[in-house]
DNA sequence: TAATCATATTGTAATATTGCAATATAAATA
DNA sequence: TATTTATATTGCAATATTACAATATGATTA
């Protein structure tokens, strides 16, 4: 026991908590409004924006790029990341589920 | 070494990834699921609808309370569990933030 | 109050994540 | 082609998460 029991659930239900997980670490959301607040891909400069070693930042933007969140490319010398929209679609969806639901009922029975 | 390292990021920052991390498990996607499937607060039968055990759910359930999002409270003999509309409070304002920004800007430059 | 039902806690094994030094790779430039 | 610059990979130690059996707790009912 211990890992996680990915065969018990739905696809959905798998891909949404990937995606969850890949912004659960404060080190990603970083990174994630870095890219947002510099309105453009950003090429090269994420490491020296976070308090973390090289290698360190290198492991979190892989997790990020497999989870689909963000995306990159080479971009001469060093590598274009930027926000990748698909990626967004289905988390955005479930977030827009559950607040439609909440402002369609008021759930305060408990 | 191995722990995240929360003194180097803001409280916000740290707080999203609580929020996204307590999402960050299919059970737990599941659990959310299934209280907006019944359209109401759920006294009881939470367990019986996971394929995992009743201690492991409980668990699920303390992190996502912990987390802010959903609530539970003592109704006769079981537990009455909702979500927790505050908590999602900034996890949508995050997510809001993200999606006018990929509508604003094409940012198809990777 | 004893038995029952629902949920929580504890303890523990298996696995995953985090962080970084050291090192590797790969493109650009001298 | 040697050097530099940017990023990735490897290996490893510290820590966290996941899952569940066993047990505890706490309310309800017999």
């Amino acid at each position: 026991m211990g890992a996680t029991k990915t065969d018990s659930f739905t696809d959905k239900q798998n891909e949404l908590a990937i995606l969850a997980k890949a912004l659960g670490h404060p080190a990603r959301i970083a990174i994630i409004e870095y890219l947002l607040k510099v309105d453009a891909c950003i090429c090269g400069d994420i490491v020296n924006e976070l308090p973390l070693a090289q290698p360190t930042v290198s492991q979190h933007l892989k997790e990020l790029k497999n989870a689909g969140i963000i995306k990159g490319n080479f971009e001469g010398n060093s590598i274009c990341y930027c926000i990748n929209e698909p990626g967004f679609e289905q988390i955005k969806g479930f977030f827009q589920d559950i607040t439609k639901h909440l402002d369609k009922k008021k759930n305060d029975c408990c």
